[in-house]
DNA sequence: ACCCGATCGGACACAGTGTCCGACAATGTG
DNA sequence: CACATTGTCGGACACTGTGTCCGATCGGGT
């Protein structure tokens, strides 16, 4: 009686080799300056030496690529934000420029792959939504701060606290994207610092009306 | 002896009718929902009821097509934040609300074009350098105005006013262009508030450090 | 009538994308 | 060993979109 083993095949080790062959060479196109949308499947499997059809077993396009490339990055930018309260421990406005200025050198490390991401989420529905959900998560997470510090009466009460978690959860990450793309890190400390004082004074300390 | 005249030819009348037909089916097609990178030019001139290759006649690609629909777009948004100060006449906190406002209310007019710029910008450098020159405008007036509250005693001498002008400026048009997409006109007078708020106490009133 | 300029319609060449298929190589099983 | 399975490769095919070019037509001016 043969005995019956489970086949082990070692083609789940071949898969991924493709597949990661792919996503760092996509990496290392737009490290070398080039727009995503500019990008050719063909570009992409010449620089990993792979066969171009077999970017399809993979992927289901290029867009399915940016959203597993994006997918370990989405979590990130979360975790920089989502343990800083207003009031505590891992609270107040020094901290605020402690997470800002996190973000900033994790800007710097994954610029041009957050530039794609954005790029193609201004086009590209599936993307936009993607990278929305974990935007959303940091607005309702702000508004709950507010709410909190609205509460203890720290926060001037009149402000509507999803209104002015949408404001200031909507475009932080733009001023960093630029600055990144823009200044040298001379800098960084002082516009991490603007952007928490900015933050600080004129949303969470903002004097009562 | 036959008199010369001038050869007034009305081609000049001609001619901007096709191009006018080509802008006009451009914005069209925006406000149908469709995203710039997705309207071929062939969508465009039957759109327009023009000729395929009457498009290249008036524009050299897509790209120059955006330009020229977005060149009036771009002194206006200038000229909306142009004439504000933090005192006088046309200054102050309540002032800075009502420039807010009315780009919102811009930017429900003319959200679709304005996305369609900020998609292009995103891969384009030609449209990029094209719209970032207002912007950059808008940056060193706003910095000039930061330093003239500081001469003046009435913003915390410590803040660098080109780091607080960048990120004052880089960031409230994606705040805007969010909350057109997203949220009807009922909050608009909130939004417009609170943008204004944080920017007035979180900037130019920051306590002194 | 003739000339000119603009528009039209269509053909061509090219690039990129996605699908499909046969060939081949590597591995495991009986 | 033969056979089966799976993944990759290379290439062909069909399609779409872009930009260029050209002849035909039309309208207006002299």
């Amino acid at each position: 009686m043969p005995s019956t083993t489970r086949r082990h095949s070692p083609t789940e080790d071949r898969r991924p080799v493709v597949e990661a062959e792919i996503l760092g060479a996509t990496e290392q196109l737009l490290r070398d300056g080039h727009k995503f949308t500019d990008i050719g499947v063909r570009q992409i499997v010449e620089q990993a030496g792979v066969a171009r059809s077999s970017f399809y077993v993979s992927f289901r396009d290029k867009t399915d690529l940016l959203i597993r490339l994006a997918g370990t990055l989405k979590q990130q930018i979360f975790d920089f934000a989502k343990d800083w309260t207003p009031v505590g421990e891992n609270g107040g406005p020094e901290t605020l420029t402690r997470v800002y200025l996190s973000m900033i050198q994790f800007y710097r490390q994954h610029g041009e792959l957050l530039a794609a991401i954005n790029e193609v989420a201004t086009y590209d529905h599936e993307v936009e939504q993607f990278w929305n959900s974990q935007l959303n998560r940091l607005t309702e997470l702000t508004a709950s701060l507010i709410a909190g510090e609205q509460a203890a009466g720290r926060t001037d009460s009149a402000i509507n606290p999803t209104v002015l978690a949408q404001v200031l959860t909507w475009d932080g990450d733009r001023v960093i994207a630029r600055h990144v793309a823009t200044n040298d890190s001379a800098n960084d400390a002082q516009v991490a610092r603007e952007l928490a004082m900015v933050r600080w004074h004129g949303a969470y300390r903002r004097p009562q009306s």
